[in-house]
RNA sequence: GCGGGCGUGGUGGAAUUGGUAGACACGCUAGACUUAGGAUCUAGUGCCGCAAGGUGUGGGAGUUCGAGUCUCCCCGCCCGCACCA
């Protein structure tokens, strides 16, 4: 009998599906676990062999633990709603709805062919209305939420108008856009519906405001921060610029303080967390508002060096700061509104890339210091940025480099504030080191009494207090875009109504374009009419808005974040139609145990998801305030690319070692054409495309043509890509599986290389023949070697160690060593090949079935208990244990190693008091090492 | 600039966490069986050397009986943030 492994295969994905295998229920007599993959976005070009290495791991893991006798949640769906479904259809005219329904199948055959043990009776897919109706329930509770500061959660809204109408805004800490004016209670009562519903705006979770945004002209919708990298699109990599409009924004900088204390009790990696806290960027330090000289206006300004405020000798606004207009002097308005001009005409990304030349102009106004009430002069400048702080700094030039630069690029005053430190050539800016002089009550002061001292004067004079500034902004949460979650809101008198949420979802209407109309609206836009009913309670077209009972829809969509960020617990009880999930369940499966994906969403989707669990834990629909106990972050394996030369202006290729001049340009040849030795096949290269059928071919001396190869991401643009299709078909699942745990360390990038895999293949045909010969299955219930016993309980060992780090390299490994030693020893007993059948089953799953039905079983090998590691089976007859002293000696001893641990412990002690009494020393430590020298030397 | 991580054969990578460096695999070399198959098996394979031996984990120093592992300095690479006040 041969290891067939594409019978084998079928056969075992076809038992797992009949039998429900996987299957979760909540069960309380077991433990639970819950591990999660990121769930994907089904794009056209199905998986490549890049995609599976996570699912790969977390399926050994869930195996594992379902050997391990835990209740195992492992599900998966898809992310489905997305650019570019939408940017297909655009071009095609296709709905977006029918291509990633085809997507789906496509990624579904491909996921099913590798073996994962998912409860896929428990799929979702974001663009599901049974799923979106949830997203939708979300936003709208949002919505009806403000953030109590006093006992740092969020609270439903009908409290915070309950306050207002008793007792106005004054004396209740909540968070709220920047300039919320102060109104008392009768105020409130005697505000119209309308300005009260404005003033709600400025305190709820979501809300709707003019701001400035990220626009991206060639996508024709807004941008969140994540979603620009170096200025750009990170899809697409178009340019980006600002613009002011209406958006609903999601209010996640109320959760900034949370979000960063929570890192601390989750087990997620310190490069991630690290990149959430840069992201979220708190700095403490203080706001101090400067009263400008002539006006009745003040500049508050954000600093860390609150004790520095006697080395101001100018302040800089952004040039798009809102003080700029008014308070600039006849003289120096043209000057300003040039140096305006100019930098809106700058990208972002010019802006951000030029960092090193000094431009700024002064305003010709001036600014009153709160102490030496001295006037101090306004600039602009753009290395000021509007969306930081309040857009205004108190320039210090002897202490920030920045201020330093500019100050003496436009001869302003340095006036020195700290005592002995030369600041002739640079800034000083070593806060542990500084000592404040020249600064009034300050002087001889370090920079934290300074700072405490400086705090407390300017309360006293009510011109600033200390001040937490975090660089995280509020979310843009409007996208426009047709192929998104629709939002629950529609239009009355110029205000958000939020429907009721018995009448979700809303669905997407459909359109006979998804392009944005020619007015500029988004693509709901072209809906006949997309409106909604508030006597039928319906979304209604064929009829006209009358803004009397019909009213119109938001245009927008939701950004691709908004499924994404509760999906998780829409796993826990899929198809709940009354709730987003049943408490019962939620209490049940609480949050994800194990979680794996890509670190590229560190600050996108995995801060998005901590914001809204911790938003519905807050009004007490979770259990939990952190979605996800521990994390891991799977390296990317990345592509060989393959790149041929050829010489500029012409159809002729060189042969890579035969290049000789710079003159030539390198571009991407299909991978398959290549083999091992870097050779092109050059008659397929010729039949790939027209152009290249008539070219001519410089080929090395030995007569191939050899091509450049190169690491890159793994991409249809780059033909680099290898489809696990091909390698199921050509080696089988479970050598795919093991090869992709093989290749490295779980969390790290690496390359793929199609050769390596004989050797995992190999290694399925010699763990094939160990259980079966020719007449069957060879299992015998003879007692074991020892010998035997001892690889076996070796490999248990590792093998469980290996698991439990995600070390599954080295498991790979492992096997291959016990395959190979049992092999040799000839071992045939049942005792020790089914539990090392078991060991290998969450690795390759299909012919660990097999065997186990060869065996005998009647039931899935996935109900077997994990074997337990027995340290007797390891023991050898003797070991050699050094020992070491303080001082220049060491000693080595012989010990027989018929003992149990204690006893060897307790044995090297008694040597160590003997030695030690003979040096008349105390020994420093004992390290146990086996296989040293007999000789005790001195 | 700040923060995080890394550097081991021709290649991917191991190393009981301070204890025989290079497990395992690819590749390569030789052989066997076959005879063209990208199959299987055996032996070898860090580097220098015929050998004895020497040498070896980016470079340099240090701690230690002992360092790939710990400390300091330097070099190089990757990732995140960045005119962040």
């Amino acid at each position: 009998m041969t290891y067939n492994f594409k019978e084998i295969e079928a056969k075992w994905q076809n038992y797992w599906a009949q039998n429900k295998t996987f299957k979760a229920e909540i069960n309380t007599n077991k433990p639970k676990y819950y591990v999660l993959d990121m769930f994907p976005y089904p794009s056209g070009a199905g998986l490549h062999v890049g995609h599976p290495l996570g699912y790969i791991a977390s399926d050994i893991y869930a195996r594992y633990k379902r050997h391990k006798g835990f209740n195992v949640l492992h599900p998966q769906g898809y992310d489905s709603f997305g650019l570019p479904a939408e940017q297909y259809a655009i071009q095609t005219g296709q709905h977006p709805a029918v291509t990633t329904e085809k997507n789906i199948n496509t990624y579904r055959r491909q996921l099913d062919q590798i073996g994962f043990s998912f409860d896929w009776s428990r799929e979702v897919r974001t663009s599901s209305p049974d799923y979106y109706k949830w997203t939708q329930w979300i936003f709208i509770q949002l919505f009806n939420s403000w953030y109590d500061k006093t006992d740092d959660k969020a609270k439903l809204i009908t409290e915070l108008i309950a306050h207002f109408s008793s007792k106005g805004n004054q004396h209740i800490d909540a968070v709220c856009d920047e300039n919320t004016a102060v109104f008392s209670a009768e105020e409130w009562n005697a505000f119209s519906a309308q300005q009260q519903q404005q003033y709600l705006l400025q305190y709820r979770l979501t809300y709707l405001a003019e701001a400035e945004v990220n626009w991206c002209p060639e996508l024709g919708t807004v941008l969140a921060n994540d979603e620009i990298v170096n200025g750009v699109s990170e899809r697409g990599g178009y340019p980006v610029v600002r613009k002011k409009m209406t958006q609903w924004s999601m209010r996640i900088s109320a959760y900034a303080d949370r979000l960063l204390t929570g890192l601390e009790k989750i087990d997620w990696t310190d490069a991630l967390k690290e990149s959430q806290r840069n992201w979220i960027g708190k700095s403490i330090g203080a706001s101090v508002r400067f009263n400008v000289v002539g006006f009745d206006a003040k500049i508050e300004v954000f600093t860390t060096r609150p004790d520095t405020i006697f080395g101001v000798s100018f302040m800089t606004l952004a040039p798009e700061h809102e003080l700029v207009k008014s308070i600039t002097t006849e003289t120096q308005k043209e000057a300003v509104e040039q140096y305006i001009l100019a930098t809106s005409k700058r990208s972002e990304r010019e802006r951000t890339a030029d960092v090193k030349s000094i431009s700024g102009v002064f305003t010709g106004a001036y600014a009153e210091h709160p102490f030496t009430k001295e006037s101090i002069p306004i600039w602009i400048g753009d290395y000021v940025l509007a969306g930081y702080g309040t857009g205004a700094v108190m320039a210090v030039p002897c202490g920030d480099q920045r201020d330093y630069d500019f100050a003496k690029h436009f001869n302003i005053s340095i006036p020195n504030i700290f005592d002995g430190v030369d600041i002739s050539q640079e800034a000083f800016t070593d806060k542990s080191k500084t000592k404040i002089g020249n600064s009034q009550f300050l002087d001889g002061l370090d920079f934290k009494s300074a700072t405490k001292r400086v705090i407390e004067a300017l309360e006293d004079i009510s011109q600033g207090e200390r001040k937490i500034n975090y660089r995280l902004r509020d979310a843009v949460f409007s996208r426009q875009r047709y192929w998104g979650e629709p939002f629950p809101v529609y239009y009355e008198d110029g205000l958000p109504q939020m429907i009721d949420q018995s009448h979700l979802p809303i669905t997407l209407p459909e359109v006979e374009k998804y392009l944005p109309t020619k007015e500029g609206e988004p693509p709901l836009g072209r809906a006949e009419v997309w409106a909604w009913d508030t006597q039928k309670n319906t979304v209604v077209s064929n009829t006209t808005i009358d803004h009397k009972t019909i009213f119109p829809l938001e245009l927008n969509t939701m950004p691709g974040w908004a499924g994404s960020s509760w999906y998780f617990n829409r796993y826990m009880d899929a198809h709940n139609s009354d709730e987003f999930a049943s408490k019962e369940a939620l209490d049940y499966w609480q949050q994800v145990d194990l979680y794996i994906g890509g670190s590229e969403h560190a600050t996108g989707h995995l801060l998005y998801a901590r914001f809204w669990q911790k938003f519905l834990f807050d009004l007490g629909y979770l259990p939990v305030d952190e979605f996800a106990k521990k994390l891991i972050n799977q390296g990317m394996i990345l592509g060989t690319s393959a790149f041929v030369a050829r010489v500029n202006g012409s159809n002729t290729f060189v042969s890579n070692d035969k290049i000789t001049n710079e003159n030539i340009q390198y571009i991407h040849a299909d991978v398959s054409f290549v083999n091992a030795s870097n050779e092109l096949d050059i008659e397929a290269f010729k039949l790939w495309r027209k152009e290249f059928s008539t070219a001519e071919f410089h080929l090395s001396d030995d007569g191939s043509f050899k091509v450049k190869r190169e690491v890159e991401k793994m991409s249809k643009s780059k033909y680099n890509v290898v489809n696990p299709d091909e390698i199921c078909a050509t080696y089988g699942a479970d050598a795919l599986r093991l090869y992709e745990m093989f290749l490295g360390p779980l969390e790290q990038y690496k390359p793929w290389n199609t050769a390596g895999i004989t050797g995992v293949s190999t290694f399925l045909k010699k763990l094939w023949k160990l259980y079966v010969n020719d007449s069957g299955i060879k299992a015998t219930d003879e007692s074991p070697s020892k010998d035997a016993l001892k690889t076996l309980h070796k490999t248990i060992k590792k093998v469980t160690e290996d698991i439990e780090q995600f070390s599954f390299n080295t498991s790979v490994s492992n096997f291959m060593i016990a395959v190979n030693e049992l092999t040799a020893q000839g071992c045939s007993s049942r005792s020790v090949l089914e539990p090392l059948l078991i060991l290998i089953s969450p690795y390759a799953p299909h012919i660990a079935e097999e065997l186990w039905a060869k065996l005998g079983h009647q039931a899935s090998i996935s109900s077997a208990k994990f074997p337990v590691f027995e340290p007797s089976h390891l023991l050898e007859s003797s070991k050699n244990y050094p020992i070491s002293f303080n001082g220049k000696m060491r000693f080595t001893l012989e010990l027989s190693m018929d003992l149990s641990k204690d006893e060897i412990e307790q044995t090297v002690l008694a040597h160590e008091k003997t030695i030690a009494q003979l040096q008349g020393r105390v020994p420093k430590k004992v390290i146990v090492v086996p296989g040293k020298i007999v000789n005790i030397v001195g």
